[in-house]
DNA sequence: AACATAACTTACTTTTAGGTAAGTAATGTA
DNA sequence: TACATTACTTACCTAAAAGTAAGTTATGTT
């Protein structure tokens, strides 16, 4: 590991760059199931706010990890999905999902709450 | 996959919660190889000031990822360790340097230049 | 006696991600 | 004709993360 350090790295902030922040990964959680609307997915991510959903969905489109599909409709319907690329993350959601699992388990165990898992949502109920 | 949604997430934001963040992943990156100091971690990880290095340190240290040896000689002398609980973050980390690999192919491959991957480096040049 | 050293701590300031609020479009229903 | 609907956009604001700068410690070297 030692003498690839360099590209270790490079691979991780590019994932980062991608997938990273607050919201992401949550969001790429909820779409494996198939297209979504982002009225769904402000129900079943509780706590963000309607600019930020769009901002991160955006951004996942700009980076072709999902695709926007626009029903000229009124009132309007939007669609997002996972592309076949999006769908290479998945890898990493789960290594992270299964460590991330396996912490909680080991806090549980000391007795600690886990808290921090799931940002508080207050505001933005429906 | 649609049944463990929630599970799924935690699992992930638990993930985030330690790993997660500008720097860590990049000092996780440096640790592999043995026992580091911060003056070391300063040099190969360009950019990161002082206070923020002590900073994450400090989390992962809370966080059991590493462990703290501080030798009583003037100047001080303190190395950081990967603990064997931070040596199963391994798989995540190499899940992301490898999806994030793939990226930059990609983008390459497509022309695009690939930056955004290595925070800048401008100050605290030792 | 002044300076260097390593790894800090403290007290800020700056940056940026995220959050709030208000407005827009085009049409259907009360 | 007023209101509801969905998915925004625009403009602004806030809070958390990151960055800067100036001590602090105890000792050894010049």
């Amino acid at each position: 590991m030692a003498e690839k350090q360099e590209s270790y790295q490079n691979g991780v902030l590019a994932t980062l760059a991608v997938m990273g922040g607050k919201w992401k990964p949550l969001i790429l959680c909820h779409m494996g199931a198939g297209p979504i609307r982002p009225a769904e997915l402000r129900r079943v991510v509780p706590g963000i706010s309607p600019k930020v959903l769009t901002d991160q969905l955006r951004e996942l489109e700009r980076d072709e990890i999902i695709e926007r599909h626009v029903y000229n409709e009124v009132p309007p319907h939007v669609e997002y999905e996972i592309t076949e690329y999006g769908h290479t993350l998945n890898k990493v959601l789960v290594a992270m999902s299964s460590w991330g699992e396996d912490r909680i388990k080991r806090l549980q165990d000391k007795g600690q709450t886990v808290d921090l898992v799931y940002p508080e949502h207050d505001g933005y109920s429906n």
